[in-house]
RNA sequence: GGGAGAUUAGCUCAGUUGGUAGAGCAACUCGUUUACACCGAGAAGGUCACAGGUUCGAGUCCUGUAUCUCCCACCA
C-alpha cells in the first residue's frame, strides 16, 4: 500500500464494482458450503423463501434477500458450514392466470382451445423467462446463495417429494375426497382455500319477505336469488313465534320455481338478527350446508360455475348472472307485494384474492387435509394441528417478533380442513386414479390401461410447504438432508405466515418429527412515504433495480435495513437510499485518506495510552453490534456501524490523527490504530454493505489475507 | 364480532432488562485550496396521544380512554 490505487482517486462508482465482485465471489465457490474453506462451527442454513415465478423482483423480495444475506455473510464469517438455498415457486394459479391472460389478449384464445398439454408447455416457457429474470436479479442484490443447488417447486425432484407426501398422508387418513361447499373462484374457475379469500366491505341490502302469500313465516337475505335453492327455514329453538312449525313441510311456488321447505329448529340460527328466522340453502352458503347435514334436508344447486342460475323451471331466470338475477328476484317480491322491507347495509363479501372474483359457494367433490383427526404420530396420538400448535408453543420453533405468535394460536384454533385440490393444469397432479368404483393412491401410476388420473392438480402451498426438506433432497437419505435440516432461520413477510410458515410447520412435524426451522423472522411490508401499498395502479412502485442503480446495491441494502424493526412496516423513499450513497462516499474517502497517510507504514507497533483507549471502545461497539446481530437486531446493529464509523471514526479519530501524523507525535500508533479499525470495520460491514467493503478490502488487506466474504469476524 | 400493532423533534423512525429523551432527513448560523460540499463545526427543535396507577425513579410495567393501521370471522 504504498502507492495510492489509482481506484481510489476516483469517486467511488458503485455500478462499475458490484458486477466484477459478484462474479469473483460466485465463482471463489464461497457461496456453497462444500467448498467454504473455513467451516469449523457447524451448519447454518436458510432457505430463501422461493420467489414466485410470474414477475420481477419488487421491493419486499429486495428486503427479504438482504436480511437473509446479511444473516448468512455473519455466520460464514464466523466459521459455519453456511446454505443459503435458492429456489422459486411455481404459483400455480398465479402463474397460470397470467399466461392465459397473456394468451387470451395475444391469441384471442382459452386454454380450452389450446389444450392441456400445450398449455403447459406455454407455462413452463413463461415460468422458465420469468425465472431467469429473477435470479439474475437477485444476483444483483448480492445474495451470497448457492446457485448449485437450485431448487423449482415444480421440478421433479419436488414432485417426488409431494407424491411421497401425499401418499403418505392419504395412507394416514390425513388426506381424504369428500363433497362440501368450497370456496369456488368463478374467475379462475377452481377452488380456493379460506387462506386465499380476502373478504371485502361492500354496500348490500338485506331484503326481508315471505315466499309466498300463505306461507307463515317471514325470513331475511342478502341474496335472494339463491332462494329459489332453498330447502328449508331454520328458527332457534327456543324462539316462541315459530314454534308450532317446527317439522312441518311446505310446499311453494317462488319466483316461477316450486320449492318445498321445511321448518327446523337449530340453534345456528340468532334469535334476534332479522326477523329470527333463516332461509336454508344447503347448496350455496356453508352453514347451510352444515344443517343439511345436521337435519338431513335435501340440497338444490341453482347457480353453476360461471356464477350464473340453471336447471329451474321458471326459464327466464336460467343462465342470467346472479346478480341479475337477483335483481329479478328482487322486482318479483316487489310486484307480488311479498317484500316487507329492505334495508342497506355493509356486509363482508368474499373474493378471491388473486382473480378479484366474487367468490361463489358451491358444493363440490374435492380433497382434504383433515386437521383434526387423531392418528398415530411416532407413538403418540395426536392431530395435525395439534402437532403445529405443540412446537411453538414449546417454543422450538421460536416466531420474531413475539407477537406473531399470539396471531398464529389465533389462526390454528380457528383452523379448518384444508382444501388442496385445484381444477387448474399448472402444478403437480393429484396422485390418485380411479377404474370404476375403485380409487389407488400410490407415488406413481397403477398398472393396467383402464386407470383414469384425477385431473386435479395441488394447491401451490401443498408443494412450497414442503421446502425445507424437499430442497435437501428428501424423501431420499441424502448427506445434504443430514447436514442442513432443520434450518435455522426462516426469514419471511408476515403477509404469508398462515399460507406458508404454518404449512412447513404442518408437513416437517409430521412427516419428519421435527421442526423445519428454529426461528421464525417476520419482516413487514415496504410501502411508500406515505404509507400506501405499492402497487403499479398509483404508480408509487420504487423499482430496486432503478435503486441499486441510481445510488449502489449497498445504499439500498442499508436503506431496507437501518430502523427497520422486525415485522413493522417500512415506509421508504428514495431520499433514503440517497443518505447511504452518501455513506457509501464516506467510507470510500475515509479509506482513500488513511492510506494516503499510511503510505510509509510498514508494520503495527504497540499503541500509545490513547490510541489503546480508542481500540478498546471499539472492540465493546463491535461486541455490542455482534450481540445485535445474533439477537436478530439488524436494525440496530446496522445503525450502530454506520453510527460509528461516521462520527467516530471519520469525524473524531481521523481527525485528531491526522494532525498528529502531520505533526510527527506517535505517528506510527496513530498509523496502526487507523488501519486496524478501518480494517475491522470493513468487517463487520460486510454483511450490510458487501460490494463496497470488498472492493476496499482489496486494497487495505495484507497480502496471507483471503478475500473479505470468507475473513474471520473475530 | 374477535385479535394484533401504532401514537416520541416539522417528516421518517430508533430507544434490547424501568435509571438525566436519540438518529437520519428537512430547516437555521458559521466555516471549506489541507480525504470527502457527496463536507465540517454549532445552535435550535419533544408535557414521549390522553387520564389514572405501581415504583425512590416510567417513553419503557399495569388499568382505562381516544385516534389510526392491519389480520381473522359462515349474523343470514
Amino acid at each position: 500500500m504504498k502507492q495510492l490505487p489509482e481506484q481510489l482517486t476516483k469517486p467511488f462508482d458503485a455500478q462499475s464494482v458490484e458486477k466484477n465482485i459478484y462474479e469473483m465471489w460466485e465463482t471463489s465457490g464461497y457461496f456453497n458450503p462444500d467448498t467454504l474453506p473455513r467451516t469449523d462451527k457447524g451448519s447454518y442454513t436458510i432457505v430463501l423463501p422461493p420467489p414466485n415465478v410470474t414477475g420481477t423482483l419488487h421491493a419486499g423480495h429486495a428486503l427479504t434477500a438482504t436480511i437473509q444475506d446479511i444473516f448468512i455473510r455473519f455466520k460464514r464469517m464466523q466459521g459455519y458450514k453456511t446454505l443459503w438455498l435458492p429456489g422459486t415457486d411455481h404459483a400455480a394459479i398465479a402463474t397460470q392466470s397470467v399466461v392465459e391472460k397473456k394468451i387470451y389478449k395475444e391469441e384471442g384464445k382459452t386454454r380450452h382451445d389450446i389444450g392441456r398439454e400445450e398449455m403447459l408447455r406455454r407455462i413452463n416457457e413463461f415460468a422458465l423467462e420469468s425465472q431467469n429474470t429473477i435470479l439474475s436479479q437477485l444476483r444483483t442484490m448480492g445474495a451470497s446463495l448457492d446457485w448449485s443447488r437450485l431448487a423449482f417447486t415444480l421440478d421433479d425432484k419436488r414432485n417426488l417429494a409431494v407424491r411421497t407426501m401425499f401418499k403418505k398422508m392419504y395412507d394416514d387418513g390425513l388426506i381424504y375426497r369428500g363433497e362440501r361447499i368450497v370456496n369456488w373462484d368463478p374467475k379462475g374457475q377452481t377452488t380456493i382455500s379460506d387462506d386465499e379469500t380476502i373478504t371485502e366491505e361492500r354496500a348490500g341490502k338485506l331484503y326481508t319477505f315471505k315466499y309466498s302469500k300463505d306461507f307463515p313465516i317471514t325470513i331475511s337475505t342478502t341474496r335472494p336469488e339463491t332462494k329459489v335453492g332453498d330447502t328449508a327455514v331454520a328458527v332457534h329453538p327456543e324462539d316462541e313465534r315459530y314454534r308450532t312449525y317446527v317439522g312441518k313441510t311446505f310446499d311453494v311456488e317462488f319466483a316461477g320455481c316450486p320449492i318445498s321447505v321445511k321448518i327446523i329448529a337449530d340453534t345456528a340460527v340468532e334469535k334476534d338478527f332479522g326477523t329470527g328466522a333463516l332461509g336454508v340453502t344447503p347448496a350455496h352458503s356453508a352453514i347451510d350446508w352444515d344443517m343439511k347435514e345436521r337435519h338431513n334436508l335435501e340440497s338444490r344447486q341453482v347457480i353453476n360455475e360461471y356464477a350464473k342460475m340453471y336447471g329451474l323451471k321458471n326459464e327466464e331466470l336460467n343462465g342470467k348472472k346472479v346478480t341479475d338475477a337477483r335483481e329479478y328476484i328482487v322486482n318479483w317480491l316487489r310486484e307480488s307485494d311479498l317484500m316487507i322491507h329492505e334495508e342497506d347495509i355493509v356486509q363482508n363479501i368474499p373474493t378471491a384474492q388473486r382473480t378479484g372474483a366474487v367468490v361463489e359457494p358451491l358444493p363440490k367433490l374435492q380433497w382434504w387435509v383433515n386437521v383434526n383427526k387423531e392418528f398415530k404420530h411416532f407413538g403418540k396420538t395426536t392431530t395435525l394441528k395439534q402437532l403445529m400448535r405443540d412446537v411453538v408453543a414449546s417454543h422450538e420453533i421460536e416466531i420474531l417478533p413475539g407477537r406473531f405468535e399470539k396471531v398464529y394460536f389465533n389462526w390454528i384454533d380457528n383452523l379448518r380442513d384444508w382444501c388442496i385440490s385445484r381444477q387448474i393444469w399448472y402444478g403437480h397432479r393429484i396422485p390418485v386414479w380411479y377404474k370404476g368404483d375403485e380409487i389407488y393412491c400410490d407415488i406413481n401410476a397403477p398398472k393396467g390401461n383402464d386407470w383414469k388420473q384425477d385431473e386435479d392438480t395441488l394447491d401451490t402451498w401443498f408443494s412450497s410447504g414442503l421446502w425445507t426438506f424437499s430442497t435437501l433432497g428428501w424423501p431420499s437419505e441424502t448427506q445434504d438432508f443430514k447436514t442442513f435440516h432443520p434450518t435455522n432461520v426462516l426469514e419471511t413477510g408476515h403477509d404469508i405466515l398462515f399460507f406458508w410458515v404454518a404449512r412447513m410447520i404442518l408437513f416437517s412435524t409430521y412427516a419428519l418429527n421435527t421442526v423445519p426451522f428454529k426461528t421464525v423472522y417476520l419482516h413487514g411490508l415496504i410501502r411508500d412515504t406515505q404509507g400506501r401499498k405499492m402497487s403499479k395502479s398509483i404508480g408509487n412502485v420504487l423499482d430496486p433495480r432503478d435503486l441499486s442503480h441510481k445510488y449502489g446495491t449497498d445504499a439500498l441494502r442499508m436503506a431496507l435495513i437501518v430502523g427497520n424493526g422486525a415485522g413493522n412496516d417500512l415506509k421508504l423513499g428514495e431520499d433514503k437510499v440517497k443518505a447511504y450513497k452518501l455513506f457509501s462516499n464516506k467510507i470510500w474517502n475515509a479509506t482513500r485518506f488513511v492510506l494516503e497517510r499510511t503510505a510509509d507504514f510498514t508494520s503495527p507497533v504497540s499503541l500509545t495510552k490513547d490510541d489503546e483507549e480508542e481500540y478498546t471502545k471499539w472492540q465493546a461497539i463491535k461486541k455490542d453490534i455482534t450481540s445485535d446481530i445474533e439477537n436478530y437486531r439488524l436494525h440496530l446493529a446496522s445503525e450502530k456501524i454506520y453510527d460509528y464509523f461516521w462520527k467516530t471514526f471519520c469525524d473524531v479519530l481521523i481527525e485528531t490523527r491526522k494532525t498528529r501524523i502531520l505533526e510527527n507525535k506517535d505517528t506510527a500508533s496513530a498509523q496502526t490504530l487507523l488501519l486496524t479499525l478501518l480494517r475491522e470495520q470493513l468487517v463487520v460491514l460486510h454483511p450490510f454493505m458487501p460490494f463496497i467493503t470488498e472492493e476496499i478490502w482489496k486494497y487495505v488487506k495484507s497480502e496471507h489475507d483471503n478475500e473479505l466474504i470468507i475473513s474471520s469476524w473475530d
